[in-house]
DNA sequence: AATTAGCACTCTTGGGCTTAGAGTGCTAAT
DNA sequence: ATTAGCACTCTAAGCCCAAGAGTGCTAATT
């Protein structure tokens, strides 16, 4: 739908107005819009206009006008113009995630971190997903008579590891045993690939020897698990609570989705590509159905990796929201995939 | 101080029925406590005399009783009677905490869980802190060119990670070199001593090699640190939300203290030995003085280790938190002895 | 001396009413 | 097409009132 071009200067004022104030705005206030030079009565009559199009709602008859979902969608699609976030504030991202060292998981944990803090909203960050991952290496470290760990080195440089215990003696050479076993079989194999028939069969093939496996393997299952999963970051999550915008119970079932991590991560793995932005019941969870969702991707070495995201009311300063995801998204990206380069 | 019988049992009987009900309880209302035959006259005099002693007060004057926090208190320490748990409940404690595997991480969050489960409040549980923990042996895996891992196993069978970059290629023969000088010098020692000082003394001796070794230092330190430091889990935090006994911006504040972490960390260090209640004022942290806090500490193989804790409003179960507490104690104590015990 | 019945008193809660103010929609004039 | 003007609507806040709950006190009873 095509509104001229009054109305949609109107529009972006109603819209801009009310995500810096919080309060209705009459047809009086947007008389001081810049380039705007009409009396109160002619924004009237666009301002009705706008109501019976389905873009703005009264509380009540006496009150200013309110965006509605569909106001914020056309704003968000035709009239916010988004910018680069201002030097200092490019500096300062800069600064808090290359400030990380060496663990992506800490760089993720600061992005989201400093993207809660620039937005004053709760925000989201995922480990890349590794779901095209592959096995690089797998090794053994003993840790005691009965245990020892297993530690899974990925294609893209991820590490985990996980301990075992088993109700024998571990020698060296029975771990020498597994480890050229194991590496000769997965090494270059997708992580996808390492499940329970494949255990069960890499067991099998070892005849007598392979009953005393069943421990490592589970744990070398559990590694490639962890690692093929996401693993979700929020920060600034009881921010919700602070916005008189959103009703209590709402902010209830949005915080219990934040701490709940299978959920964060259900909500972090269906993002697409760009940044896209959910406005209330555009969300596919129920949680969010009163809050905005934006999100976005961050590239390591030019293939989408995981994804940042930012859970506001609908109130959000959208064009803020978008320039500060992006731009950490960016940085995020380019540090990943710079440490990601000198561990090979 | 000391009061008689029967207002004892109506000082017990206000407190319990107002946690049951979070309603003021006046006269009539406690007619019909079992084992009081009195008129309310008589139980108005009494309650009167509980109000000046300042165990109750009144929300207004035509309302009924309400607990102060010196009226909990005396409740706590002389009238409230803490069974075990019923059987039910206890097989259920015991399922959840022995189904989590060989990790003490995934015990004490389950512990939280289970705790802020069947207590319906916010609850907290910490791992064992490292103070007299010393290095059992550290390993060394090489996870790339540049990359090696190096784990720490503790000699409370604690197993830490962490990963350095050098700027030269590793080789199998450095890190033999690496993993026999630093078990020689730390095989048994206290955590507390590998610091700052001690890698550079460790440095220095070994002249011009010394010099390839700062990044594998630090993390040696770092996992060293973070062995000897606490981790604490919390679980259901989110229900604080739903007490309507504690007004939103205390909720907020607690809220805001359980999803810092290093503030998580300083009120878990502090708990003392045995099972604690803290009520309203009586808490150190500034952000609890409008809850109760419970804590009590679990044992490993007969020493202290963690703690486990519950925040609640003032109106509490109080019997039936210290009833979980220690009972989940006992569970999570043994399942980690029992851990630790078949790692050696 | 302790207990109890009775009653006047206090205070909250909720409903209904009123008023001030904000902002609208419509009409008639420009 | 725009605008001035005005009647209209609705909320928020203040006030009053009645109902109800629970008390504290007094005088009678055990």
């Amino acid at each position: 739908m095509n509104i001229a071009l009054r109305k949609q200067k109107i529009l972006a004022a109603v819209i801009e107005n009310y995500i810096a104030t919080g309060e209705p705005i009459g047809s009086k206030t947007l008389q001081n819009t810049e380039g705007l030079n009409v009396s109160s009565a002619t924004i009237r009559n666009e301002l009705a206009d706008l109501t019976v199009k389905g873009f703005l709602t009264q509380p009540h008859t006496s009150a200013g006008r309110v965006p509605t979902e569909t106001g914020y969608r056309y704003y968000v699609d035709n009239l916010m113009t988004v910018e680069e976030p201002q030097e200092r504030v490019r500096r300062y991202i800069e600064a808090r995630i290359n400030g990380e060292g060496d663990a992506p998981e800490h760089i993720l944990s600061a992005a989201a971190d400093v993207i809660s803090e620039l937005c004053g909203t709760a925000a989201l960050s995922s480990t890349p997903s590794g779901e095209d991952t592959r096995v690089h290496r797998i090794r053994f470290v003993q840790t005691g008579r009965y245990t020892s760990m297993v530690v899974l080195i990925t294609s893209t440089g991820m590490v985990k590891s996980r301990l075992f215990r088993c109700d024998f003696n571990i020698t060296p050479e029975m771990l020498n045993v597994f480890d050229r076993a194991l590496n000769e079989k997965l090494a270059g194999q997708p992580l996808s690939l390492v499940n329970q028939p494949f255990a069960q069969s890499f067991a099998a093939s070892f005849g007598e020897l392979g009953l005393l496996m069943p421990d490592m393997l589970i744990s070398v299952l559990g590694a490639c698990k962890e690692a093929s999963g996401t693993n979700v970051y929020a920060s600034g999550t009881t921010k919700i609570l602070y916005r008189s915008d959103m009703s209590l119970s709402s902010a209830r079932s949005v915080l219990e989705l934040l701490s709940d991590n299978s959920r964060r991560e259900k909500l972090m793995q269906t993002v697409p590509d760009g940044t896209n932005i959910y406005i209330g019941r555009e969300n596919a969870s129920p949680e969010l159905r009163q809050s905005a969702l934006a999100t976005t991707r961050y590239y390591i070495e030019g293939s989408p990796a995981g994804a940042l995201a930012l859970i506001g009311t609908l109130r959000t300063d959208y064009p803020n929201a978008v320039s500060i995801l992006e731009y950490t998204a960016k940085v995020v990206g380019e540090q990943i995939g710079e440490l990601i380069s000198t561990r090979r």
